[in-house]
DNA sequence: GGGAGTTAGTCTCTGTTGGGAAGTAGGCAC
DNA sequence: GTGCCTACTTCCCAACAGAGACTAACTCCC
């Protein structure tokens, strides 16, 4: 099956749309959309990290998740892994650059989080009061 | 226990910080990283929509997932709920202020998986093909 | 009156996942 | 030897996500 310069450009540009549950940008979403993931690249925004740097910044997360996390990371290509063989072992983590673009995204993202955290507070107070209210009607 | 307002105000500049474990803003990422809730809200970008609608536009989403994604998404004031009561029900989800302005940076995150998928299938490729090498030299 | 159809859920069951804790490798220090 | 260091890996259990059946409430059709 040959393909001319065009039809290869077409497929090139294939358009992904994350809305389709099959089309693979739906998963990659559901990668980046993720607790540990947004805050291993926001801590690593700054340069390289050791896992033992990371683990302590990132409070709370479990070795299990954090080598998870850096795992699929660096399999999408977004950090990169760097091992000395010292003793005992030293391994730094680092955007890629691929990374790299995502920080920006990602990093309003918990911006966002950070700074909202009032309203939202207020919003669910709010709704809990209104819910006790049914509550207590019904 | 009284405070005085320049305490008080004091208290309402506290700072969130996501990286500490028992943090609020913490539990706020992890609900705003969530595949369902970028779609959600990027798909009630361009204005009001029906739980059916919605149910059609997210491909793949289960009723009970949208059901409960909607209603954290209204606890935390992200949306409301305009319920029309005639038959069968008419349930409309709308974008709050709030919400809008979460609307940028989370459609900044799913433009960037829709955009940078080769990017990420590329070195996805190649790092399982290392593994490969790495397997079969073992 | 009886049955089908509509929307927005809820209920139940099961497979996957997250977190905690304990174990591993490889080498240096005592 | 025993312990200690880092960066994992493995195991177990509780919590959660998803699939699919079921419900409420009322309308239309015969």
């Amino acid at each position: 099956m040959t393909m001319t310069a065009a039809q290869r450009r077409q497929a090139e540009r294939e358009v992904f749309d994350a809305y389709l549950a099959a089309c693979p940008s739906r998963k990659l979403l559901d990668r980046i959309s993720d607790k540990w993931v947004t805050l291993v690249v926001c801590a690593l925004a700054d340069g390289p990290m050791r896992f033992s740097a990371l683990s302590r910044h990132l409070a709370g997360v479990s070795q299990k998740m954090l080598t998870q996390t850096l795992r699929t990371l660096e399999r999408d290509g977004l950090v990169t892994r760097q091992v000395t063989p010292t003793v005992p072992v030293r391994v730094d983590y680092e955007l890629s650059a691929l990374g790299r673009s995502l920080l920006g995204p990602i990093q309003h993202i918990k911006d966002w989080a950070e700074s909202h955290m009032p309203d939202v507070s207020t919003a669910q107070l709010a709704y809990d009061a209104a819910r006790e209210q049914d509550g207590a009607r019904a």
